[in-house]
DNA sequence: CCTTATAATGACCGGTAGTCATATGTTGGT
DNA sequence: ACCAACATATGACTACCGGTCATTATAAGG
């Protein structure tokens, strides 16, 4: 039956060209400012079409940024290997995290704008793709800082789970942060990008065990 | 003209009495669920009337949030005399962060869902009330990263607005994860309570001046 | 007591997410 | 070549909501 596999394929490329077009539309105008209307326009389909595909305007988000993350994952994976020991996993965690969000900063502005709300009412069945996602990618986090409390590089005075998420979750949120950090900016006369710049210099010591000169030393990795 | 300022009394209760009634609506069933309807009937008020004292539904929430911040912000003042040195009115400070996050759960979840996008979206009045307002108390956190600086007891590295502004941000998003944070606490097996009593010991490397292990005895203040 | 200003109202408007009866292919058997 | 049966596509329709505005009710003051 080839006939069927192509009907498969066939409506994978629809899916795509629709989160393709949603995407697009959601990074330019917003989520809260495009109609399902609209995407259906941009991919030349009738609106009830898109919900053939697409349960919902929310799960299109979501099949928005799991594919981010996967793509996002895939390489952290591939960079981290990298890595001479479980610090500089660490380091390069980061950087990535950095590098991603000045790579794609609609992606970003989208996912803190719009995220908070949309994970908040997530319907059961996205909730567990996007923890399939995390589950995926969050023990590399773990294995790194094991081996950083092994190899001596990172403080063992906390639980590795834990330590891995205060990292990631200071990271995410100083390379894409809310609206209303964004609007202090101004009134602190810091730029966005020294804040992004300086946030290793300003966790190292956080993370490492080094005493706090070679922690500074040691995040030269960080500058370019 | 007596009458004149009675009138003026009245509508300042008017004011307050639809803020009460939108905080308890939103608190209990989130704000994207809460209809402007609802709303008046629960203050027994037309729909229309609202628009008499309110320019918007967002503007209705940014009056909640202001309300809230110059609450926090009195104690905060108050509280943070009491620290003897800079890091101690840091520390302070976010003890007195994760005090009111334990205190008021539903405040701070709303706060974290819908702030984003509405911030995003703010328009230039209520921005300006907002700027204002954390005008008032950002001054607080640069005095005692000053003075913890010029005493010793906080690192003399980074520039104090930037520090102040890490700060903030990490204890703002401990006590008030996203929802998408949140989601992730079960897979790790870390408790929430857990997320936020360690976060002093994880963050006090960062921000003080001291050696590692002075710092840990100093972080004690933490312990209850 | 009546005129005038102020406050309150809810029917109405425009716009949107999601549904569903209907229409339009597509396939596979005869 | 033809015809069921099945899959796919559609846009009119529903329900709902934020915000407006012509109209009504209330209060003030002369």
């Amino acid at each position: 039956m080839a006939a069927a596999d192509r009907k498969e394929r066939e409506k994978e490329q629809r899916k795509n060209a629709i989160i393709n077009a949603a995407e697009k539309l959601f990074f330019s105008n917003g989520f809260g400012n495009v109609s399902m209307e609209e995407i259906a326009k941009e991919v030349e389909l009738g609106k009830g079409t898109l919900y053939l595909y697409f349960k919902s305007k929310d799960s299109l988000f979501f099949a928005i940024i799991s594919r981010r993350w996967e793509e996002f994952g895939e390489t952290m994976i591939e960079k981290m290997n990298h890595g001479k020991n479980g610090f500089e996993k660490i380091q390069i965690m980061i950087k990535w995290f950095i590098e991603y969000s000045q790579k794609n900063p609609e992606y970003n502005d989208m996912a803190t704008t719009f995220g908070p709300q949309l994970f908040q009412r997530i319907d059961p069945e996205d909730a567990r793709m996007m923890m399939e996602l995390s589950m995926k990618y969050m023990p590399l986090v773990h294995y790194a800082i094991r081996e950083g409390i092994k190899d001596g590089s990172i403080r063992n005075d906390l639980d590795p789970a834990l330590l891995g998420m205060y990292i990631q979750m200071i990271t995410f949120n100083v390379v894409s942060p809310n609206p209303s950090i964004k609007n202090s900016f101004a009134a602190q006369g810091i730029s966005y990008d020294t804040y992004v710049e300086m946030l290793p210099k300003f966790l190292c010591p956080s993370i490492a065990r080094l005493p706090e000169k070679e922690c500074n030393s040691k995040d030269e990795i960080f500058q370019r």
